[in-house]
Parts: C-alpha cells; sequence; structure tokens
DNA sequence: CTATCATTTTCCAAATTGAGAAAATGATGC
DNA sequence: GCATCATTTTCTCAATTTGGAAAATGATAG
C-alpha cells in the first residue's frame, strides 16, 4: 500500500508529468501530439507516459501507427481518482499550463499525420493558415 | 504554482515521509519520538522534516530543547491541506503504518527525556520495567 | 518483403536524492 | 563561561532520475 501510493506520487510529483495529465484532461491524445505541445524529444515524452501508466494514472490504446492515451480510473491505482482529482482542481491558472494548453489547441486543430512531421520541430507554422514562422518563444 | 505543487507532491512521494505524516495525524511529536519510532538516524529524520516543512506540509514549534512539529494547514501553502487529506483518507490499514503507530502507543508512554536517550537505540524493551542496559542493537 | 513512420527501449552523462558520520547550532543548567 | 543534550547542517557516497541520441520494436503501405 505505502509503495503503491509512494508510486502515484511520485508520478506526480513531476512538473512535465503534471503538464501531460493537465492537457489529457481535454480527452485523450496521440503521443506525437503530446510532444508537439511540450517540445520534448519522443523518448523523453514516451518515458514520462510509461511512469503515468505504471502508476496507474494513465490508460493507452493503439490505433495504426499511433498510441493514445488517457486519463484512467480506478482499475488500475485505488488511489488514482484521488490524485486526478487533486491535480485537476489544483493548476488551472498555471501560466504553462494555458500556455499547453493554447498549443494544444493549434495541434489538434492539424492532421495527425501533419503533427507528426512537424511535431518535434515545436509546432512549426499555422497549420493551413498563411503564417511563415511564428516567433519562437522557447522558455523552461 | 506548478513549482508549488511539485515540490509538495515530491515531499509527498517518499514513504519515510509518509510515515512521519501518519505519525503526526495523532498530533504534534518531538523529533526525538519520530526517531525513535523509525529507528532512523536524528540527522536523516530532520531532513525529512525540513523537506516536508518546506513544502508547508509541517509547522513547527521550539520547547527548550526540544522541537515539535505538527501537521499545517492552508496558511504554508495553498496545496497542503489537499494532500494532506489525501494522506489522512489513505494508508490506514497499511502494515508499517499500523506497527509505527503500535511503536508510537510505546514512545509516547515514557518521558521525553527517556526517549531521547534511548530511541535511537530503535525503542529499547520495556519503558519503566527494570532493564539494567538496553542492549544496542546498532542497525542501519 | 521492404520501406517508412510512430513509439519504445537501451545506453550514457548530468543532476538530484536519501542515508549516516561528523561538525555546527541552540538552548538549558550549573 | 562551560558542559550537556536535541536538533540541524555540512560532507560524502551510493542509488535513482532526467533528458537526448541511437537502436529496437510495431504497424502500415506499397
Amino acid at each position: 500500500m505505502l509503495e503503491t501510493f509512494e508510486t502515484v506520487a511520485r508520478a506526480v510529483a513531476d512538473s512535465t508529468r503534471l503538464r501531460i495529465l493537465k492537457l489529457l484532461e481535454g480527452g485523450e491524445l496521440c503521443v506525437c501530439q503530446i510532444t508537439a505541445v511540450l517540445a520534448l524529444s519522443p523518448a523523453t515524452v514516451s518515458k514520462h507516459l510509461a511512469a503515468l501508466k505504471t502508476a496507474g494514472l494513465l490508460q493507452h490504446r493503439r490505433d495504426g501507427k499511433w498510441v493514445y492515451y488517457r486519463l484512467a480510473g480506478r482499475e488500475l491505482n485505488p488511489y488514482a481518482p484521488a490524485f486526478l482529482g487533486l491535480v485537476r482542481a489544483a493548476l488551472g491558472e498555471d501560466p504553462t499550463v494555458a500556455d499547453d494548453a493554447h498549443r494544444l489547441a493549434r495541434v489538434t486543430a492539424v492532421p495527425l499525420a501533419v503533427v507528426c512531421d512537424r511535431g518535434r520541430a515545436g509546432l512549426g507554422p499555422a497549420p493551413q493558415a498563411p503564417d511563415p514562422l511564428p516567433c519562437r518563444e522557447s522558455e523552461r
């Protein structure tokens, strides 16, 4: 028990993983979409997702080449709902989280194939609208 | 915000610190009492307490030679109550936690001065019963 | 079967963490 | 002031964690 609780808490005790959880509050997402929003390497994102899944906070499903992750319920870990509830109630106004939500909106407006191609470049220019080169505001 | 949340979560993501929080649910305790129950070095316990205090989960007060710690409320960190509530609701039946509670009962039945003397030997035999020289079972 | 693409795993370097010993700090009492 | 005791702060070591590059795996399309 103690160990199970510790695993979930540890999974939540990382800002990158918190950002992922906040992103998934809006519904399931493909790995490449998350990667695009966070602007981290696919390997890094995949490992964070694995940590969250091991902790019982996420479930995943495969659809062709793509893998989708979504928030999990009590199925995988009895402590998951409590922690997810806490996260859900907490970081709504965080600037980084808000920024992520904004980027996610731009990502979901584009077909997955395009996101996966340009994703790791950190959100290429506008999807289909003319947008020469959005200012690269690299932070964190 | 994200960082604050992360700090609290990280503080809770450790079994030793969880055990400390569970001990303190019964009310404030002196450092040497906690040390006696956990059977860890005073330095280690002190650092865990500092981590919990930094995270805003604990408050402390000094009384002569002794320092008492207790669970904190919203004063120090807005996320503290939520996390403490989660912990309080969660680990009541964990065997280690139950064992700690049992040991704590034996510790609180003894004057502080005695606990501080014998505490780090890992709870000597009976409290005031005849006990020539508590076997120094140095462990860890 | 081969090529391609998304994701995961392995490998490695840098940073962080947990634990105790030893030294430093704070407070009491003579 | 000096001795003593509880607690905290270094300091060091072993173990874990994080991130990316590169290799491995899974799945689709031709």
